[in-house]
DNA sequence: AACGCTTAAGCTGTACACAGGTGGGGAGTC
DNA sequence: GACTCCCCACCTGTGTACAGCTTAAGCGTT
């Protein structure tokens, strides 16, 4: 099944999809964030290919919403609006019990060590805030729980919608930089809790839980910035 | 939003776009079975168009595991393994439920004015099985309730997980003539009773049961042709 | 000075040519 | 006759050139 697969798990990519993978990053960690024009030839030179291969990634990407290409102009990553937005937080609060209860992958040494190592860097993070590592952190648990997910076409919707929420959400929380920084602090810990007694189900249930939490203080932001 | 909403709503389709949704509808028609190699000079020539964009539509399509593309071998239609129909029907299992209950698009008449049409066609089919018009009365109903889904980011991954079922459950349709035109009949009566009332909730229950219906025909025969 | 038109620059969409890779069939040999 | 190896036909992957579309800036007119 699709690209969530190829980002966890470290298999052969073809050229297509490591360069797709790479500017879905990009657009998740707001290194492009919305409104910036993405210039197939730009891009093209900065892989060293040409428009081609660059212009397969960006149409398979385009699925998701988060990109929109209009002949003649260019293409241009573009916010999610906010009922987009309310529908894809909707459904993650739906899929987040389902990760434990659909045939999930049993927990492994490894999986804890990672969950340790992310716990340990938020922990850091609290001490002096880095919107950047709040990001990768971020993504990294993400990646950790989507490994767990055994049911591929739930860890591909589960995926997706990870990506079209990422973009808005570390948006918001440039702003609120000591509180995001606790409550990943917080989840981190329940997680490893999780992690530590092999309970899968119980992850889902936390996940679902700080989705939660993420909601509300989105809600909260584009009520304040529909006011504008 | 993805495809989903273009198939439906009768809007200018790009040409990409248009060849994607119907090379993915002959696949879920069977028009293209599994095994079936799709030669991208052979499309080209077909819809009158370069290979480019034949390329394209194939690249989109490809993120739902129904085609498979190796270097210098081809473009091959591929039958999801028994572990993937699994996942797909337990997926539906699951989104089914959400159809009414994640903000549905209001019932209108011409809503009823289609399901009532397809009811008719059922019970034309009752008296003399086509596999061919089997699958259209399904597909014009799955695009019909796909259609009063409000919720954008479920509609789009129920419509995937139809696409992904639809291929194999047609194929085990044609092995049990009466019984599936008598299955489609029932759920049809079911779905107007429903749209009458203006009811999505019950819709989305109706649709979890039959689906409950058609995942036990699928695993019966999975059963079989695996002892082959 | 303000408005409208024209033109050019720049982007995507498409066609086409070529490179790379794969598999099958035929010639040659044992 | 069977097996092996090589070559060629055919397919996808990539690069490149060109056509079509959009926008903005600059010029001319009022």
């Amino acid at each position: 099944m699709p690209f969530p697969r190829k980002t966890i798990a470290t298999e052969i990519e073809s050229t297509g999809e490591a360069i797709q993978t790479e500017i879905l990053r990009r657009i998740c960690f707001l290194d492009y964030p919305p409104g910036k024009q993405l210039k197939e030839a730009e891009l093209a030179a900065e892989f060293g290919v040409s428009r081609t291969p660059i212009r397969d990634a960006i149409s398979r990407i385009s699925h998701l919403g988060l990109v929109e290409t209009r002949n003649g102009v260019g293409t241009v990553v573009v916010a999610l609006s906010a009922t987009q937005i309310r529908h894809v937080y909707d459904m993650r609060l739906e899929l987040a019990p389902l990760i434990g209860t659909m045939s999930p992958r049993s927990i492994t040494e490894s999986d804890c060590e990672i969950g340790q190592e992310l716990l340990q860097e938020a922990k850091a993070l609290c001490k002096a805030f880095d919107s950047r590592k709040y990001i990768e952190i971020n993504h990294r648990l993400h990646e950790l729980i989507t490994g767990l997910i055994g049911n591929g076409t739930l860890r591909s919707f589960w995926w997706q919608t990870y990506c079209q929420a990422a973009s808005t959400w570390y948006l918001v929380s440039n702003q609120r930089d000591s509180e995001m920084a606790l409550a990943l602090d917080a989840e981190l810990n329940e997680i490893n809790a999780a992690l530590d007694l092999g309970d899968v189900t119980a992850i889902g249930f936390i996940q679902r839980t700080h989705i939660g939490y993420g909601y509300q203080r989105i809600k909260s932001h584009l009520l304040s910035t529909e006011r504008e």
